[in-house]
DNA sequence: CTGAAAGCGCTAACAC
DNA sequence: GTGTTAGCGCTTTCAG
């Protein structure tokens, strides 16, 4: 059921010319003379002529395509970021396959095999929460295909990375905090492998150290699936109360985790931010019509996608390989409000 | 910088074999001795052989992938849909390319010129606010490319179509807000050449006049951008808080209206539901956190995305011409919290 | 300035 | 049971 499309060949019988005549005169080769050129293009024109991709591709050997393995698109942190993806790559030609892990090692390898069977030319990641071994992508890697990875990356592959202030935002978060009067701070985290954990981490831990603020192990709660899994961050919480003494602040490391938490303190009826202040990595659009308004830090999503897609094309047409790999920190920004103020 | 994967020429040059033998064993061709079979797979597997998708694409004339047009990813409903899409796609060997209109017309032509160019399958579409005009559609349907319209669709082309009870639920918003004690309603929806504006403006209507309550037509509005450029909203909004009577509840239609008519009307310091009662068709998994809660009409997103693709995988799959086409209305639910309910 | 021919990786009709 | 050949649409030497 499908519709045929004009090819070269079509255009070099109307026009009594040879196939390679016809694509050299749409390529504009300096050894058409105008006229030919002129009429060819014109032919083309009026019939609507478009170059087969597949056909371009085989021959070239390159697919214009990109495959993207992100956890989820329904969240605004990865959907914005995409958006900037498609930015970059619809201006340079390219399109983009988007796939999903929704935090599952396992959907992680097979969106990655599939990716790589349909012949892509470069790949952009963001790791699942349940990532550990990544021989999946070190082995196409080492074959040579260009892989950039953003938010949660891995030192193991020696690739361009983008990602944000993690360690900052959790600093600034914590030490506002701190400034609020708070000094038992606790942190809902991801899985404790990943690169965002670690550095969220370290801001905090860093935070406290520098406020004169003993670090509780008791207060850091990891949740291996990153809020994919409700029960996992209830768990979480309910540690977190159950504690003597009870933490009063909050600290969320992911954009799931704080929309959850925050969910869920406040049908468990723990006032927000009476009993429990909270802060967290959000970039929910609607985090300023919470009730109360949520603090959030938020990443440049939008920028970190378009600087990934920037450096990957920029891997993909190199002339050369490589051996200069760029680590970009982009700025997050702490947005104060209610949820992480003191109750007067 | 790419790498060079093995292909069906190098396994017949290893084993001694002709091409076409290797190819055919490869996928179990009768003709082809068992022994054969396993020394190809054997040696297919040990070599990580992946058949080439551009080849077998250009060889069947089919692309194994499927455009999709959406007005924005960054969007609950959309990227909810998407989920549903890629689930089905996935499973039937198909990729998805997805493109954003962001509401604009103009983008919407050039985004299926695009995909219409890199030679895809099939077409999954929801039209932008700013379309009236849908040849570039037309036209390409009549060149035998399948296409699925889903949310916003148009009856001016032949085809499935996969929405939801548009009706029903502004019908029944519109009524629960009438129950609430309301009577002076208003509407703020997007551009007027919407399927869904026109079926959701219906509901509203048919409710108010079983409620026998007349319909004021200044009390409803219409965002010609679907809510993307804020300051449209923010007129309609200021124009109804000017009139008088003033309405006292807002139905808004869209899930970027939704958020953004909350959003300001708290800006503006108007209490909800005190001075404005508000109810509205979103996704947002966020809706119960907001300050005060938000009486939501949520969609079946995901089921939409994932009824979407099988019927154009269906179309696209077809033997023969398909000339009977399905309208699938998926039922919408209406979560009734606090900021519809009559202030006490 | 134009054309013939080879080939990208794969499939399939048709030999042998 | 296996191999030969042509061809999908296009680009690109290399001849003319």
């Amino acid at each position: 059921m499908r519709y045929e499309a004009i090819t070269i060949k079509d255009i070099a019988k109307a026009l009594n010319l040879s196939i390679s005549t016809v694509s050299k005169a749409l390529r504009d080769s300096y050894e058409i003379s105008e006229d030919t050129k002129d009429m060819v293009k014109a032919y083309a024109r009026d019939h609507n002529y478009k170059p087969n991709p597949i056909a371009q591709s085989l021959k070239k050997g390159l697919s214009k395509s990109i495959g993207v393995v992100v956890c989820n698109i329904d969240n605004h942190f990865f959907s914005q970021a995409i958006n900037g993806m498609e930015v970059v790559a619809g201006s340079r030609g390219y399109n983009v396959i988007i796939t999903q892990t929704h935090e599952s090692f396992e959907r992680e390898v097979a969106n990655v095999r599939h990716l790589s069977s349909r012949s892509i030319d470069g790949l952009i990641v963001s790791l699942s929460a349940e990532t550990e071994d990544i021989g999946h992508f070190k082995q196409l890697h080492d074959q040579g295909l260009p892989i950039v990875f953003f938010d949660r990356v891995t030192p193991e592959i020696k690739t361009h990375t983008v990602i944000s202030g993690n360690f900052k935002g959790a600093y600034d978060a914590t030490l506002h905090l701190v400034a609020q009067g708070y000094t038992r701070i606790a942190q809902i985290t991801s899985a404790n492998q990943l690169s965002i954990t670690l550095e969220r981490l370290e801001g905090y831990r860093q935070a406290l150290a520098d406020s004169g603020i003993p670090l509780r192990d008791e207060y850091v709660r990891f949740c291996p699936h990153g809020g994919m899994i409700q029960a996992e961050t209830e768990q979480a919480i309910r540690g977190l109360l159950a504690l003597d003494p009870r933490p009063e602040a909050i600290l969320t490391a992911s954009d799931r985790l704080s929309t959850t938490t925050f969910s869920l303190l406040k049908e468990m009826q723990v006032a927000i931010p009476g009993e429990m202040a909270i802060v967290g990595f959000t970039n929910s659009v609607s985090a300023h019509i919470f009730d109360p308004p949520f603090s959030a830090i938020m990443q440049p999503a939008f920028d970190m996608g378009k600087q990934s897609m920037e450096l990957l094309v920029q891997l993909i047409e190199a002339k050369r390989p490589v051996t200069e790999f760029e680590r970009r920190v982009l700025d997050v920004e702490l947005r104060i409000r209610a949820s992480s103020q003191r109750a007067r």
